[in-house]
DNA sequence: CTGAATAGGTCAATAATATTGACATTCCAA
DNA sequence: TTGGAATGTCAATATTATTGACCTATTCAG
């Protein structure tokens, strides 16, 4: 028996791309891609002994100009105890540079030193040839409705704040 | 200095949906929609004790048909060892409904209970009202290029088994 | 200047999820 | 009957994450 939780389309009020089985395959879609997209970088990683978790840091640490721990925190929805680890590791290697904020001397702005470019763009690399080959293929007018729902679900509030998750402050 | 690493444009070989930096975008939009969609049933599965690989068993043990270990292994890309913790839990607290496939009596068939399944649509709930919001700001034509972009993503080969991260076999 | 708030770092204990490796059973198929 | 497929399990370990408790700087408002 097939799981169904909205009456069925009573009048039609739903649209057919709004059923629950469409949406279901929004979320396998996500999860699938999510899949594939990050296990590439994998058997890179593996070579520094590194895992998905530095990974991400070195990517928005590469693609964010002038980011802080806390935009990073924000970005990546752990802990500061779970990415300092990573972050400790990743400087004693001398991937990371991390400096003063010379207007805010609190906050410390994070670069990548030139072996951390080297290793974030071998990263991306591998993610890339995936990619470009599914916006190739699926063309330019769906590139630009992936997108547009992309942004309209990554929009909606964070769960992490809106529920009763947090349950101090 | 930002990353670069295709040669600029030369002679415009590339479309302008298929530069580093769409697809770079692309990358993200993937991270930060699998965050959205799966933080959202965080809080109902916190309420059974759960985490998410118990959320994400459920779930396509509530949409496949006929689901066998192998076929959830293949699905969620992690170990057996890994798959039969949450199996096991989740059949101890009468959510799963194991039996042996007639046809192939090695397998077993894996179903949800009356409790399972309501366990199942609360989760699938909690996504669905982020996911349906997002699809209907983002309209029906981009809907459809969305899955077509998530499809050719999904499509490639398998990272887990093209490379050489299995030495194994 | 003082105190609150912000930004950052760290120690310790623990949890959730995953891995590798080794074995065992049951059952199908050639 | 033998090989392999499907399943389950024990044990050890790794990765990533958590909560909770402290700590130092620095900024900023009063």
């Amino acid at each position: 028996m097939a799981y169904a939780s909205t009456p069925r389309n009573e009048i039609s009020v739903e649209p057919r791309y709004l059923t629950d089985d469409q949406l279901r395959r929004a979320i396998e879609a996500v999860f699938f891609s999510y899949q594939r997209i990050f296990y590439d970088p994998d058997r890179i990683l593996q070579v520094y002994g590194y895992g998905r978790a530095h990974h991400r840091a070195l990517h928005f640490i590469c693609f964010r100009t002038d980011v802080t721990v806390t935009g990073l925190l924000d970005l990546l929805g752990v802990t500061r105890q779970s990415l300092n680890r990573v972050l400790r590791e990743l400087q004693n290697d001398g991937m990371l540079d991390m400096r003063i904020d010379t207007h805010d001397r609190r906050r410390r702005i994070i670069c990548l030193t030139p072996r951390g470019e080297t290793l974030a763009s071998e990263l991306f690399a591998a993610q890339r040839d995936r990619l470009r080959k599914a916006f190739r293929q699926a063309g330019s007018e769906a590139v630009g409705g992936f997108r547009a729902v992309m942004e309209a679900i990554a929009m909606g509030e964070d769960a992490r704040i809106s529920g009763d998750l947090e349950r101090g402050s």
